[in-house]
DNA sequence: ACCCTTTTTGGTAGCGCTACCATTTACACA
DNA sequence: TGTGTAAATGGTAGCGCTACCAAAAAGGGT
């Protein structure tokens, strides 16, 4: 009843939402005091905190983020930046930071870049405006642009997927390692004319990378380190494409390191339908460790990333910055293992 | 020079960062004219932008959007409520969100509700404070707190996912007349002892309302509709065991439809593997056309979902709302289409 | 050059909340 | 009961931007 005079005129849109004020008075506080009440319940006695416990419900009031946000300067949103969603695995690294965000009140906004380094800039210049926490954005590689946007933001940055020297904060593996480490398996197990097979490595340098320790480890041995390189399309189309062009015009090939799973698993099911052996007549290695590798007949040999504990890890990083914990390194190398199933 | 100046003893945190103002000194215009420099450029003349311009490149500006918003009591931000991040599914739908929106200069809030309807109730309530310009969530069965706030709410929203009676508008598939379909599909095919196969169906309710379709067209074929519903875990390990559950339980099962094609092709490379020749000794179904199912020897047959387009869909409507534009239809059936492969 | 219409620009006053202190109250102990 | 300390509450003044209207400048025709 007193609700409507209170709003009569409020508000230019007409909207006319309780606001904090509406709440104080009708549990005869201070607004500061209602305020206390959502930041720092605690801070109030018993008796006060259910006054205005009751005048919440009694007035249907919902909070302002904005109005909060534009007087403390701070807001509980991370924005998270990532190349693409078309992939599983930046999925599972959004699944691993919402978990232990969300937990701890934060927010996640989404922005993709589509790979796309000026595209990337604009998003980071949205986000800064938010007067975000912080920001999470996958890679270590960015234009001058983002580079300086964040150099002069003072709020933590953590830079996902990729282990290294970054701008403030990263967590990731060494995509390099992780591409000699399956090199060094194939040449253990003995094969010797051992092909790379990836889409559009320019774009999606992680891959490049990996080739670039896998063709060291190579070298190393003495041997070339042949690469195809096809243009993007659906990654499993893309592996039995792959798979076919490499039977083709290499035949003495003997096994292919896949650059993921995806396309690993599109020549192992092209294979099957062809009739190829796998692995007598071409091993076939991939890396991520989906699930789905370890339901192929043969099973994937492949190299396992722990995607969802690079998103935990960030975050953690991220809250311990935010809220003035120490941290241990600055970056964090999360590692990788080899998971040898029967396909190389 | 004097930038520093000017933020002497600006902000209680010390952060400094330039503001409009400053810009607008910088310029010699009024702020105003830099606002409208960033929300309606066309309303400037040419060489009012480019002083403008110039001024905010000088001062290194980056918009607080948080104080416009607060001014102007909208956020050009739209949160999205889904279940989980499991699933590829919501995945694509985000994607064909994303596309839509950011095009249009929105961002994408995200939350999570691991089909807790508290969970729900509780992100809904936080993301209405943020003067968000409308709001996606998945479903249509929501707890009454939820629907409660939607309804007091004035900012179009968009349910997802299926198609129905729905809070304002929304975007799906009719997930009864979909299991209809395939069972029919199977019953022409002249299988007569059609299984169901499910994981937490009871979470997963739209596999639910597949399987209530499903039942129906056996039931008017005078058959019974076994169901097997398995508590949740790594999708294609459920369709692997399901398969060898129905194998040993119920030998005269000609025909497994599943809940979804995770299962489905488990199920189908459990076979491979233990020699289970597919229809020929049983055949097998999905649902949602995952590119994984045409890989497949035998291929999967399934119900391709229209995933980016529920995306895309989804955000066209809430644009056109959102700009007053007129939209058709408040619900929007986005149908659905068999497809079909050797599996079944 | 003048008047009128159309653009373009500016001044003022908040948006709803929280930081920063000041003030009051509660409570323990002398 | 008085005193000192800690805990709880309140007053004031913005945060940086945009809505609203008013004023000024720019064209366009005579």
């Amino acid at each position: 009843m007193s609700r409507d005079d209170a709003h009569e005129k409020r508000s230019r849109k007409g909207a006319m939402q309780p606001t904090l004020t509406d709440v104080a008075r009708e549990a005869g506080v201070a607004p500061i005091t209602v305020s206390r009440y959502f930041n720092d319940p605690e801070a109030l006695r018993d008796a006060t905190r259910l006054k205005v416990e009751a005048a919440v419900n009694q007035v249907g009031y919902v909070r302002n983020m904005i109005a909060g946000s534009l007087a403390s300067a701070t807001t509980r949103v991370i924005p998270v930046i990532v190349p693409s969603l078309a992939n599983v695995v930046f999925i599972e690294v959004i699944r691993g930071l919402q978990q232990r965000l969300e937990a701890a009140g934060y927010q996640l906004l989404l922005g993709k870049t589509d790979y796309d380094l000026d595209r990337e800039a604009q998003l980071v210049r949205t986000f800064l405006g938010w007067s975000a926490s912080g920001l999470i954005i996958a890679g270590l590689r960015h234009s001058d642009e983002t580079r300086q946007l964040l150099e002069n933001w003072n709020q933590p940055v953590v830079e996902i997927m990729e282990y290294g020297d970054g701008l403030d904060m990263n967590v990731g593996l060494d995509h390099r390692a992780a591409g000699h480490a399956m090199a060094t398996h194939l040449l253990n197990r003995g094969y010797r004319h051992i092909h790379y097979a990836g889409a559009e490595l320019e774009r999606d340098y992680r891959a490049g990378e990996r080739f670039e320790g896998h063709r060291q480890a190579l070298e190393a041995a003495g041997l070339p380190a042949p690469l195809l390189d096809l243009p993007s399309r659906q990654q499993m189309d893309s592996g039995a494409e792959a798979l076919m062009h490499i039977r083709t015009h290499s035949p003495t090939c003997d096994a292919i390191h896949f650059a993921n799973d995806d396309m690993a698993c599109g020549a192992l099911l092209a294979a099957m339908r062809d009739g190829i052996r796998i692995p007598e007549d071409i091993a076939i290695a991939g890396f991520n460790g989906l699930p789905i590798g370890r339901h192929m007949t043969p099973r994937l040999t492949t190299i396992v990333s722990p995607r969802e504990l690079i998103g935990q890890r960030a975050a953690e990083q991220l809250l311990r910055r935010i809220r003035g914990e120490p941290l241990g390194e600055l970056s964090i190398n999360v590692g990788f293992t080899l998971h040898e199933g029967e396909s190389a």
